[in-house]
DNA sequence: AACGCGGGGGA
DNA sequence: TCCCCAGCGTT
């Protein structure tokens, strides 16, 4: 096949087999761009949701700049990955205050945008505003890998570099964002992982791996390493009579920046739970407490390692709360606990508290 | 170039 | 379990 067959059939494909997205053909850069930023490492039907809660509060890039970092994130909260949001955030602003609210339409103005690269770059260009730029995902590694049925690596620079090389090459003059969009749905809903539906791909003719009966090994990704396990001390701190728990807010450069935890942290070996919370909360608020009763415990596993948190209701004994390794902490009813982000495994933390406290459950010992 | 960064779903 | 996901920023 040659390239304008290739476009012909894409575009074709796309046009009867698209699934609708809120965001999709809407021509507003602004929720092209939101939406682009939240499919980074994100299935479509998780972003979803997310897309139209974060629509309904912040409808246009003036509402967003003029929002809190808080709210942003508590609207963000269990999508993952709140650099994202906070980056978003900081690019609305510019966009308003340099860009005069509109979503820049070159590539140099909108990679200065934090948190737009060399993907979402061309996925906005593309799709918001014609412009003749391939976008390379991984639905893209995958389909044109198979395609062209290049065998190296795609973890690696060089080989990720000669995909673009392709795309470049095969992008059209006329609907350029509708042939990207059309080759990484394709590649999310046809040339999927494993099990790809070869019988329903408009590519099958000229496609190497289909060809070869490699499918199941284009593309090839080196092996990841794998996550080390960590068990993790919380305190939950409470007093008796008192409805309020103590919460820290993570610094803004730390994973899960800008969002709320219970204090705690890695156990030590030779080291104890108990212990463990004690040490934590010494190093992190300056206070000593006694434990009264272990809470809960749960797993959760993150980008690169995996957890099991403990969780201690604890009581203060001496000392003040103060921020060490927080930008913040803060005494909160356990009813508000709903108002701030939360990341997930916290979070699961403050559903049962809030269970608990709903059904007049007696937290104290 | 390598690594850090969430959470969810499918095989 | 492991892998993958409409990647980006930092080092």
């Amino acid at each position: 096949m040659n390239n304008t067959e290739i476009q012909s059939r894409l575009i074709s494909w796309y046009d009867r087999n698209k699934r609708p997205m809120p965001w999709r053909d809407c021509g507003d850069p602004y929720k092209i761009w939101l939406s682009e930023i939240m499919l980074q490492q994100t299935r479509v039907d998780q972003a979803t949701p997310y897309f139209n809660r974060f629509i309904d509060h912040f409808p246009t890039v003036h509402d967003l700049a003029a929002a809190d970092q808080q709210e942003v994130l508590k609207v963000w909260e269990g999508l993952g990955y709140y650099s994202r949001a906070r980056n978003l955030h900081s690019a609305a602003k510019l966009v308003v205050d340099q860009f005069d609210g509109k979503v820049p339409d070159s590539w140099d103005e909108i990679t200065e945008l934090k948190g737009v690269g060399p993907y979402t770059a061309s996925a906005v260009l593309s799709i918001a505003f014609q412009k003749k730029y391939a976008v390379v995902d991984g639905n893209v590694i995958r389909v044109l890998s198979r395609y062209y049925g290049i065998e190296e690596n795609v973890r690696e620079t060089k080989t990720k570099n000669s995909i673009q090389e392709y795309a470049d090459e095969l992008i059209p003059d006329e609907r350029p964002g509708d042939f990207n969009q059309a080759v990484m749905e394709l590649g999310a809903t046809v040339c999927t992982p494993s099990n790809p539906e070869c019988g329903e791909c408009p590519l099958q003719p000229g496609c190497v791996a289909f060809k070869t009966v490699k499918t199941d090994q284009i593309p090839y990704k080196s092996k990841k390493k794998k996550r080390p396990h960590h068990h993790i001390g919380v305190g939950i701190i409470k007093q008796p009579g008192d409805d309020k728990v103590l919460i820290a807010l993570r610094p803004d450069d730390a994973m899960l920046g800008g969002l709320w935890e219970f204090p705690g942290g890695k156990q030590e070996p030779g080291e104890e739970l108990p212990e463990t919370v004690k040490r934590e909360l010494h190093e992190e608020l300056g206070v000593e407490v006694s434990i009264v009763k272990p809470f809960m415990k749960l797993d959760h596993a993150y980008s690169h390692f995996k957890i099991t948190m403990h969780a201690y209701l604890c009581e203060l004994q001496s000392g003040t709360p103060r921020p060490q390794s927080s930008q913040e902490v803060r005494w909160i009813s356990i009813e508000k606990l709903a108002d701030v982000p939360f990341p997930k495994a916290n979070r699961r933390l403050t559903e049962k508290l809030m269970n608990l406290n709903k059904g007049q459950q007696e937290l104290e010992i």
